[in-house]
DNA sequence: CTGTATCCAGCAGGATACTG
DNA sequence: CAGTATCCTGCTGGATACAG
């Protein structure tokens, strides 16, 4: 997310539209059940209520909510098996799977430096 | 982020503790305005003033809370100059850069799939 | 300039109940 | 089982005022 300079030329509308619309992403996905699920899913097929199961703490409605923010985002793909009753199922669309690999990387992230962090609260306290 | 096996082993304990100092860090760190300080920093040492220009439409409450967050888990350094007026420098750590480069990554993704993203939302709202 | 404290509206999000 | 809707509370976060 760089800073853009609008130099008042003809597609300036364009960029800046597009600038909204990555705020608007990050925004969205930026949270933590978003990246919760994301990473939850991984490359596999889950049902709704493994799920809920998989994402430690979340409820019902906010992983209804985040899953439909990330369907409609493109990210994750929804399949319903009209039995009874009902099954569906959740996985990440390409797009969503990108974005996943950036969640491990700062799933890493925490753990390489988890030492680190409790020594740095420590200091802090103190 | 991966489920842990708890056996009932001597050092589970640990392994406990290490989980729930992980999972807080991520609800600390998965949040949209830490994510964009920390973006906004960058390679640079910014003052407090400067970093409430740098990030776009961040409150004076939520720049101060998030960064005393990001300062407590030494994710940024401040160094402050006992002038007058005083002036205060945010720089981020070497475990800040560290979670940069994954947020970079992140925003690096938002960028190329913006298209994507757009279409899918378009197929969404239809 | 930077930071803390207070107040308060608005929304997030949990619990619950109800459909298909 | 999956999803929606409603209610209701508690917290988030903006605005403001003030201190160092």
């Amino acid at each position: 997310m760089v800073t853009k300079q609008y130099t008042g030329s003809a597609d300036d509308a364009d960029l800046r539209r597009a600038d909204s619309l990555a705020r608007e992403i990050f925004s969205d996905v930026a949270n933590k059940w978003a990246l919760l699920i994301i990473e939850a899913l991984g490359e596999r097929t889950l049902r709704f209520s493994e799920l809920r199961n998989e994402v430690e703490g979340v409820s019902h409605k906010m992983l209804t909510q985040n899953l439909r923010m990330l369907e409609r985002n493109g990210l994750v793909e929804r399949t319903v098996y009209p039995t009874v009753p009902p099954r569906v199922d959740y996985r990440l669309t390409e797009a969503g799977r990108g974005l996943r690999k950036t969640v491990d990387a700062m799933c890493d992230w925490t753990h390489r430096y988890l030492g680190h962090i409790d020594e740095a609260r420590r200091r802090f306290g103190g």
